[in-house]
RNA sequence: UCCUCGAUAGCUCAGCGGUAGAGCAUCCGGCUGUUAACCGGAGGGUCGUAGGUUCGAAUCCUACUCGGGGAGCCA
């Protein structure tokens, strides 16, 4: 019985027997030789039959399989230059598992509705399996530098008694006899956490019921959020841009070839890591005002404000210290001038939009209660969360980063939506 | 919530007032090096739903349903 491998061992058992566990990709034919396109996961290789060589009975075997049924090969690997991967299987022996009926996802185009019904075959595609890997290695390495960093990874709660913001945008489920909501944030939760453990990160899914119809938005996202005790603003932003730097390199080094099933521009990617650009929300104001916007300072950015503000720099820009009106109840305001907080939004390059958004938190209780008095918050949900000022308060600092907006960068995708295995859309809950 | 575009064969689309079409997929036949293989043949339709205009509607009008893109908001 010939070893069981991997496509993408296979350049190293040249001219040994083995077997090829997987699925049919695509079948071209003669009356005389058959050439099965067969993908395992790890790559895609093509198993030649001759019909002089195997006999009619394997032969017909061969014709036998259609798109996507599963199916067991063996065969002699063999070095061929006609081979887009170098390597080819010449069969000796098919055996099917599980012959597919007619396949829904042909090899030519299809609508994105008709896709997103089949998200559970489309990921079977070449580009599709390219993403979930990037999106596993993007994973990977933003632990892999935190941890290495000394942050230490706690989960928040995915019900919540209340929200980090208003509860427009929220889930509203029932605990028992209860009103729950599905969290949208975990922040609030690693502010406590970052108290006891110094560093802490968080990385989980977030819903949000926003009625969002653009590429840029999901329903159900996943979110990194780190938190900082005794960090404050400047080393806030050295973290961000270090490890967005280290998960872009790591994606170079290891995605290559998804990153080429993806056509992604890898010399725009190789210009990323290093010290990113910032601007201050003052200058970008002034520099979309000389552009000819009609925006004046009090003003949010639209999104072609901020396409237009990332759209000069080759690497993710900083839009630091926004209007405290503009921003979140918790953001500490800058001491020098407190009608700006100590924020910073991180814009991605190519026209993706923002996939950082991060502050200094208010430490201070009398301002916090100010704040929770000015923004008509609820204090007996919020109660624990005044706690953490009034128990050794310290400054610190934290970000939220959009896994799928950072996915979606990196990979060079039109559509946030691929991004995620089974994205959670407006109005799509299916499959 | 608003703006905008769309819905015709399993899929992608053409047809835009006068007999329902093509490519792909499926099935049959041919082909010993194909790369979304190719060549020949066959089957496949309540033209999103409901109403209206008209001698006649896939086509024009109205409403509704479902979806795409975008805005606001955000990661």
């Amino acid at each position: 019985m010939a070893p069981v491998v991997k496509i993408g061992s296979l350049p190293s058992y040249i001219e040994q027997t083995v077997m090829l566990e997987g699925w049919l990709y695509n079948k071209r034919s003669s009356g005389k030789i058959q050439f099965l396109q067969l993908r395992d996961g790890t790559g895609l290789v093509q198993c030649v039959a001759v019909k002089s060589e195997v006999g009619d009975e394997v032969f017909a075997e061969c014709a036998s399989l259609t798109q996507e049924s599963s199916v067991r090969v063996e065969g002699v690997v063999r070095a061929d230059e006609r081979a887009p991967s170098g390597v080819e299987l010449v069969v000796q022996r098919v055996e099917p598992v599980q012959i597919a009926q007619e396949y829904p996802i042909t090899l030519k185009e299809h609508g994105v509705d008709f896709l997103m019904d089949h998200r559970h075959l489309w990921l079977r595609v070449p580009k599709q399996a390219a993403l979930m890997r990037i999106r596993a290695h993007i994973q990977r390495a933003i632990t892999e530098y935190l941890d290495g960093q000394g942050f230490t990874r706690v989960d928040p709660p995915i019900l919540t008694p209340s929200s980090c913001e208003d509860t427009t945008e929220l889930f509203q489920t029932t605990y028992f006899d209860e009103e729950a909501y599905l969290t949208q944030s975990g922040q609030m939760y690693m502010e406590a956490a970052a108290m006891s453990l110094g560093k802490v990160y968080s990385a989980g899914p977030c819903f949000r019921a926003e009625k969002s119809k653009t590429r840029r938005h999901l329903i159900e996202f996943w979110m990194v959020e780190p938190e900082m005790a005794y960090v404050e603003h400047e080393e806030n932003l050295r973290v961000q841009e270090s490890l967005v730097s280290h998960v872009v390199t790591h994606v170079l080094n290891h995605c290559e070839e998804e990153l080429r099933t993806l056509n992604r521009d890898i010399s725009a990617l190789a210009k990323v890591p290093g010290t990113f650009p910032r601007m201050s929300y003052d200058e970008a104001i002034a520099w979309l005002q000389k552009k000819g916007f009609d925006i004046k300072w009090g003003d949010d950015f639209g999104a072609p404000h901020e396409t237009e503000l990332a759209g000069q720099f080759s690497q993710p820009v900083f839009i630091e210290r926004y209007p405290t009106e503009l921003k979140a109840f918790y953001m500490q305001p800058d001491p020098n001038r407190p009608e700006v907080v100590l924020c910073a939004d991180m814009l991605a390059p190519e026209g993706y939009g923002e996939i950082i958004g991060g502050s200094q938190r208010i430490h201070d209780y009398d301002l916090m209660k100010q704040r929770f008095a000015q923004h008509k918050l609820p204090e007996d949900t919020y109660d624990w969360y005044l706690d953490l000022r009034r128990f050794g308060s310290v400054p610190h600092s934290g970000f939220g980063l959009g896994l799928e907006r950072t996915v979606a960068w990196i990979a060079g995708i039109e559509h946030i939506r691929e991004a995620i295995g089974f994205p959670r859309t407006l109005y799509r809950l299916y499959p």
